[in-house]
DNA sequence: AAGATTACCGACCCTATACA
DNA sequence: TGTATAGGGTCGGTAATCTT
């Protein structure tokens, strides 16, 4: 069984508001004799004359009048829904975004957002999610509204992607730590024992490349998958860490921060969403939020 | 005479089929 | 798998016809 042609709506619309076959061509810009077959439609869909003739025009019947109005809010309705989205009222927005990082995200750009938002749209709730993969199904069924992170090849192409900036690793350790003073050669780095942090289970990184590469090993004796672990176990121990500076730049208070004595390749952390939140201006302003407090 | 309807025709779209 | 083609269906226009 085939759906109605919605199209008739707006030819029933016309009919019913005028009353008459020529007039409703005019307004819709048709023939006459093309309405007169479009109420021919109408009459064969709905099974009723709608339009009988009273002389020379016609008169509505009683389901005609009982749907006159009802299609006229419909039709309304409908080009509201077409329209290109007006402005967002921030005011009055009242809605919950969820967003997707890597630990360490919330601790770091949260409370800026958070106070950001509240200045702006006081009516809108932010709800962070830790990022435990780099899937890109939760953007598509709406179950996360932006997600955050570094873009690669497994990145789904449809995603929509914007730099939000760029970080390079650096060291930590606890205040008081050997490395704390004095200069910082690759071979006393290596020497000591280390914290690595990797979200898939890793045994090496970055860093072990890059030491590699000057033919030198270091002593990995934790593995974590966070960032915010890894800082936890260097403020405790004599551990030593490698970590992005910005991103754990509020992190790291109470902790000893040094450049790195290898070089590593720099990273940049984008925001990604999906193509179907694109347009919606709401979600471009969230967009716009992220980026600002990012920016700082 | 005015407005509604119908016959006929062309344009367009969709689908099935053949073929490279 | 992609492209070309034929056939059928739908819809709108013109012109003619019908109804009041």
């Amino acid at each position: 069984m085939s759906s109605p042609d919605l199209n008739l709506l707006l030819t029933l619309d016309a009919l019913l508001a005028e009353g008459s076959v020529a007039r409703a061509a005019q307004r819709l810009r048709l023939s006459p004799s093309a309405m007169s077959r479009a109420l021919a439609r109408l009459r064969d869909t709905t099974g009723d004359p709608l339009l009988v003739r009273a002389g020379r025009g016609l008169v509505p019947t009683p389901r005609a009048l009982e749907l006159r109005e009802r299609v006229g809010h419909l039709v309304r309705e409908a080009e509201a829904m077409l329209r290109p989205a007006a402005g967002v009222d921030l005011r009055r927005l009242v809605r919950t975004f969820t967003l997707r990082g890597s630990d360490g995200f919330v601790e770091n750009f949260g409370p800026a957002l958070v106070e950001h938002l509240r200045a702006e749209a006081p009516g809108v709730r932010l709800h962070f999610r830790q990022k435990t993969s780099k899937d890109s199904a939760p953007l598509r069924d709406g179950t996360i509204d932006l997600d955050t992170g570094v873009v690669d090849a497994g990145t789904s192409p449809e995603i929509h992607t914007r730099a939000l900036f760029r970080d390079r690793f650096i060291g930590v350790v606890r205040h008081g730590h050997p490395l704390s003073n004095g200069p910082i050669s690759p071979a006393r780095y290596a020497a000591g024992r280390h914290v690595l942090v990797s979200r898939q289970g890793l045994d090496r990184g970055l860093v072990d490349e890059a030491l590699q590469a000057l033919g030198l090993q270091r002593e990995i004796a934790s593995i974590v998958d966070g960032f915010c672990a890894a800082l936890a176990l260097v403020s405790v121990s004599d551990l030593i860490s490698a970590v992005p500076e910005r991103y754990t730049r509020n992190l790291r208070g109470h902790l000893y921060s040094f450049a790195l004595p290898v070089t590593t390749p720099e990273i940049t952390v984008s925001m990604l969403w999906h193509p179907r939140t694109n347009s919606d201006p709401a979600h471009k302003w969230l967009r716009d939020c992220v980026r600002q407090v990012c920016a700082q």
